[in-house]
DNA sequence: GCTTTTTTTGCATGCGTATGCAATTTCTCG
DNA sequence: CGAGAAATTGCATACGCATGCAAAAAAAGC
């Protein structure tokens, strides 16, 4: 065996520097004897070909190691056939779910995710710059915003926006969120069957549209039974400010018996304070209560009672609403509302009820509240 | 007030369906009394062009709402400023933060993130088909592995790869990993210098590299004091596997009295069936470590004894590695390993040694592990 | 002011593909 | 077998921009 003899294979084609040239569909088409045209159409499903011509293209593209150039064909077809998706942080639970559900259908689409993500203190602006010279056939806004002028922007250069979990008053962004009113209002149902009298909010992003039907629905929920006045405190969707909201609940005089968190993610927090740092119980002292239904929430150290963001049927939506706009190029909005559930575990104290179990998660659903 | 008045602003401009047409840089040097090139050039920094002029071209792109098309510059460049980022799945929660940092560096560098996720059962061959077609400019694989084929691949299309908590043998892929076989070295340490007897390792995904190494440190770690016999089990990075993967540990007639669980992921499972199902008392009936140092180890639930990812010194080097590789066009591999600490906490039961506060985690440290 | 040097500008071309159109081939049917 | 219809093919062009090159303008030096 020759020296140096190794069972490694070292790289083939002598320097590791490749020649960073792509192989065209001209260079296919002299291979396989006909136009560079043939090559292009031997890749487009539905073209003119003739099968015996389409076959040699692609033996010989296989050999040559071709594939078509999605640039160059956006700039003829004027479809880049990638979704701008926009999210400003990802550590709430539901995130990567969504990213995950959400590449699933669009590949499946036959589009690709250009993902923006990681500024969450900074603003979105030079974020937006980026994504427009991608020229991206949609925008998908996840917890985010648009400033009214942007969301102009987009219309005027006909890319759709479709924003998810969030509302927005702007005429021509389309949106799809989960029932937040609705969700809040059966909360309060809930709670006050559960014979409870002192109650708290505690906010997510106070400003954000998801975060003020929830908290509507759930002060709307509590008026029906005379109650008005709750305990208020904004956790901003972050852990810290979370605990701090809470620990300022707890110390208080007459402590409230059941919390409603604006989100799961904040809701964990919430009952960690209360449990450590307060000595209380769950759901014997107070019962806490998220919403978003993250797959934590089902652990057994939290058994968190919670009501679902459905994850699933509201990306389909979004997806569908993006292709919608996409290929009829109209820009009309459109807000869809998926409808939820309360999942009902060991946070929160059971009323007596009508307590179902569906598919192995325990509902609760009243008369008249699906 | 007219009949159907309402508040809602209704869109102007006429139709809804916007001329889908974008401003071309031809239209912005017409209106600026210029050529296209000069336009090309303003937006070119450190092109030649005079200031006054450049200014002149700034305006009118201003008023147009230009924007150069970054499809049409890519074709010319041979450069699209897109790195492909493949990460199979998200469950596993460092993922999120991955995705953030690197997000957030790529951003800096002008570079964006083609995101391919959500493909956790199906193969990867066609994602990676897809990827290639947008010309991207690198290839980050998270948790990921390639074929052999498709490396080579990527060689020949002069697309770095650069894996990232895996490695490879493949010759032409960096890597980026944490120091697995000695966090897992160190893990053995710690749990012997605790007075442990019976060990179980709980295996991530069975074949990757990061496993590997982590279960070959900690067989190590704990042969160096003769011990040779542990219990073992595959978790498969799931969580209803991991469930039953430690059912299997802790039913069995000698169960153990520590476990390593190759993630923190799995780790939080398996100190949930331990409490949960078995009535375990963690740490003074099993102590449980786990690996990545995420975020939920430091909740008061858990707890975790965890030996760090360092999350963004890998994202940090990965990045670079990348960036080197792009700008030198010279695809040589280089493996980087980040080394990481352990967190202690209260999930394992603490040796009497050297355990010191640093930055406020607590870290064991004995002489020479470091 | 005039020449030389430097800076700025426009022209022309090409990146890799899709597509309308006309030319060509193949098929159909009497 | 031949005329017409249908299918297939190649040619040429355009998409929006960057860039080498030469021309023009401005600056510098005397």
């Amino acid at each position: 065996m020759p020296a140096g003899a190794s069972g490694l294979s070292r790289p083939e084609g002598g320097p590791a520097a490749a020649a960073r040239h792509a192989v065209t569909a001209e260079e296919v088409a002299r291979r396989a004897g006909v136009s560079q045209s043939a090559v292009s159409r031997a890749f487009t499903p539905g073209a003119s070909v003739a099968p015996k011509t389409r076959e040699k293209v692609l033996a010989a593209a296989r050999e040559l190691g071709y594939r078509p150039n999605a640039m160059a064909r956006s700039l003829i077809t004027n479809r880049s056939r990638i979704i701008g998706v926009v999210m400003a942080y990802l550590d709430n639970m539901i995130y990567p779910d969504v990213l995950e559900k959400l590449a699933a259908r669009l590949q499946q689409r036959g589009y690709q995710m250009l993902l923006f993500t990681g500024f969450k203190d900074r603003h979105s602006d030079p974020v937006f710059e980026q994504v427009m010279q991608y020229r991206v056939d949609g925008l998908l806004l996840a917890s985010t915003t648009l400033s009214s002028d942007l969301s102009d922007e987009c219309t005027a250069a006909g890319v759709p926006v479709v924003m998810f979990n969030r509302m927005t008053e702007h005429p021509l962004c389309s949106s799809v969120t989960s029932d937040n009113r609705n969700g809040g209002r059966q909360i309060a149902e809930f709670l006050v069957a559960g014979g409870h009298r002192r109650f708290a909010y505690i906010a997510g992003a106070a400003i954000s549209s998801t975060n003020r039907d929830r908290e509507a629905g759930f002060r709307e929920g509590l008026l029906r039974h005379g109650i008005e006045r709750i305990a208020y405190a904004e956790g901003n969707l972050e852990l810290a400010d979370t605990r701090v909201a809470a620990r300022g609940l707890f110390a208080a005089d007459e402590p409230p018996d059941a919390v409603f968190v604006g989100s799961d993610h904040m809701a964990l927090a919430v009952m960690e304070v209360a449990r450590y740092e307060f000595g209380l119980r769950v759901p014997e002292d107070v019962s806490i209560v998220g919403y978003d239904d993250v797959s934590a929430a089902d652990w057994p150290s939290f058994s968190l009672t919670s009501f679902s963001l459905p994850v699933e049927p509201m990306v389909d939506a979004a997806v569908e609403l993006m292709m919608e706009q996409i290929e009829s190029s109209s820009i009309l909005s459109h807000h869809r509302v998926v409808p939820g559930r309360l999942a009902v575990r060991g946070s929160a104290r059971l009323p007596g009820g009508p307590v179902r179990n569906r598919d192995g998660t325990i509902i609760w659903a009243p008369d008249g509240m699906e």
